[in-house]
RNA sequence: GGCGACGUAGCCAAGUGGUUUAAGGCGGAGGUUUGCAAAACCUUUAUUCGGCGGUUCGAAUCCGCCCGUCGCCUCCA
């Protein structure tokens, strides 16, 4: 497989070492609540991770918590509550977003917290190698000392001095030389160490977790475009520094930036989508597809048509994957060319918009094959593998809200008058034998309302299949249409019918 | 000011020198199927890739200029 390398900017063959390959993605600084970016960071890694696994790589995916830094401590202050509060309730909301959004769990998970004492001996080392220098308890690191600063990011000390902006703080020697460890300020977090108590500046953490976890040389670094300068940059120098190996990673890989109208989506510009509100309208299915559509290294533009037009296509994939009712030909559909030309697509720096294209491809096989009364299950199973490498889940995950029972159990009297006064008295039994007169709807549980509901709903389906079938066209189309209206769309096929929750 | 990316159909979005007179998805139109629908299938929807020049036997794809949009240079996935 080749990857785009940041760093050396061209496509590089992902090279491993006994088919294990370590990845580094850069995780959550938990000060609030996550936004779609971070899903769209976590969906392309998981991606990623997901397709190297097919590969038969083993993938040790790390991905780091940044419970420490100058934005954390401000929003505790803001919000009245402490540093771990904050990170504890905003990391949790995170994971449970990304399992909701199918994204596998990284394996290991460090907290900059927990990771002080490497992070202390990686400064000290720093130090000593004359790296780095402290001053008034706070150390920074020596920008100058460094041959390769600005590699990363292509850019020159000069030209980053003649950006302006530079902070003037009169104990760095060189304005560009950034802070390794921060001296305590009033009632701030702090550690103690050798340079009195603080707490670690922001790129070391990183720097700590790659080396305590992973080693001095890692395969895949990953995280959004937006961080390759500074972050990854000064990760860079510093680590190299400490380590004395390079590169550092094999591969940096950056993901491009979502956009929200002009901008891109971010919290200092506030115009933020938070991962809760699109969950909340669209399935993750859908949100997954609208990410995977366009290159991982291109911006995005978030609109909420753009992620409502992937419901139809998701729909059109699971549609491929239900059961054909007849098997009537010899012959079986064969996919394997699409599965090569699937890989390869993924293997060209994990161009997922002309892997989708191929997917596509093999639900139009399979429609065709299956009007034709081909054998579709193996490539049937074939797409099922294909579309978990790209993470989708293609569950049914429209849960049937809490009010529909109700609204089914009035609307089955509806019914049952309905067909009382046509005179069809015979058919009642079918719901009779489903309907329990005397049950209190309230006091069952979410799990038997649930199936009970599925039921009166497979009964009345088949009420309605038996008033279509004897041509009672009037009755079975206002059953349908009395459905519809509940969001419960009836499928007819050549001998059943299907309902299908569309809310 | 410095560094970089991008501009492809109504919308989203691949393709980076000839197999492409440009994938795929959404949407639209017509048809098949259906009691009518839904789903599915078939056909159709950019002679053309921001504009103008150039290189080449050949360019969306390489080069130059212009127009437009965006990112990074400050915290950010």
């Amino acid at each position: 497989m080749k990857l785009y390398d940041t760093l050396s900017r061209e496509l590089k063959e992902v090279r491993i070492n006994d088919r294990s390959l370590t990845m580094y993605v850069c995780g959550l600084t938990p000060y609030s609540e996550p936004h779609l970016g971070h899903a769209m960071k976590a969906i392309v890694f998981d991606v990623l991770r997901r397709y190297l696994e097919y590969s038969g790589f083993e993938v040790i995916h790390v991905e780091n918590i940044t419970d420490i830094d100058d934005k954390m401590i401000n929003a505790a202050d803001q919000n009245n509550t402490t540093v771990t509060e904050i990170a504890k309730e905003n990391t949790k909301i995170y994971f449970d977003q990304m399992y909701a959004l199918n994204v596998l769990k990284p394996h290991i998970i460090p907290k900059a917290t927990e990771e002080i004492e490497t992070i202390i001996n990686i400064i000290k080392t720093l130090q000593e190698k004359d790296y780095a220098y402290a001053a008034e308890g706070d150390v920074y690191f020596r920008v100058r000392k460094s041959d390769q600063y600005g590699e990363l990011s292509g850019r020159s000390l000069d030209g980053l001095k003649s950006g302006a902006r530079v902070d003037l703080n009169p104990l760095k020697e060189d304005p560009l030389d950034f802070v390794l460890w921060k001296s305590k300020k009033q009632e701030e977090p702090s550690w103690q160490s050798p340079w009195g108590e603080g707490r670690p500046g922001w790129h070391i953490e990183c720097t700590a977790m790659v080396n305590r976890y992973l080693g001095s040389q890692i395969d895949i670094h990953g995280g959004g475009q937006d961080l390759i300068f500074p972050h990854h940059e000064n990760e860079n120098v510093q680590s190299e520094a400490f380590s004395s190996s390079r590169p550092m990673s094999n591969h940096w890989v950056h993901n491009g930036l979502l956009r929200f109208g002009d901008d891109k989506m971010s919290k200092s510009i506030g115009n933020l989508v938070s991962v809760s509100d699109v969950l909340s309208q669209f399935s993750a299915d859908a949100v997954r597809l609208f990410f995977l559509t366009s290159h991982y290294r291109s911006p995005l533009t978030f609109t909420e048509e753009a992620i409502a037009s992937q419901e139809a296509a998701i729909s059109r994939l699971k549609n491929a994957l239900t059961p054909s009712n007849k098997t009537s030909s010899n012959k079986v559909l064969e996919i394997n060319q699409d599965v090569d030309l699937f890989e390869s697509a993924m293997n060209n720096d994990l161009n997922t918009p002309q892997a989708l294209a191929i997917l596509f491809g093999i639900v139009t096989k399979i429609n065709q094959a299956k009007s034709f009364g081909e054998d579709i299950v193996p490539a049937q199973e074939v797409l099922r593998k294909l579309s978990k490498v790209l993470g989708f889940t293609l569950q049914n995950d429209k849960v049937l809200p809490d009010n529909l029972l109700s609204e089914v159990l009035d609307f089955t009297n509806q019914i049952k008058a309905k067909i009382l006064d046509s005179g069809n008295t015979d058919i009642l039994h079918k719901l009779s034998d489903v309907v329990l007169d005397d049950i209190n709807v309230g006091k069952l549980d979410n799990n038997k309302r649930n199936a009970y509901l599925v039921n009166l709903l497979d009964a009345i389906t088949e009420i309605r299949n038996y008033l279509r079938t004897n041509k009672l066209y009037e009755l079975s189309d206002f059953v349908r249409d009395g459905l519809a209206e509940m969001d419960v769309v009836l499928e007819d096929s050549k001998d059943k019918s299907f309902w299908k929750y569309s809310g």
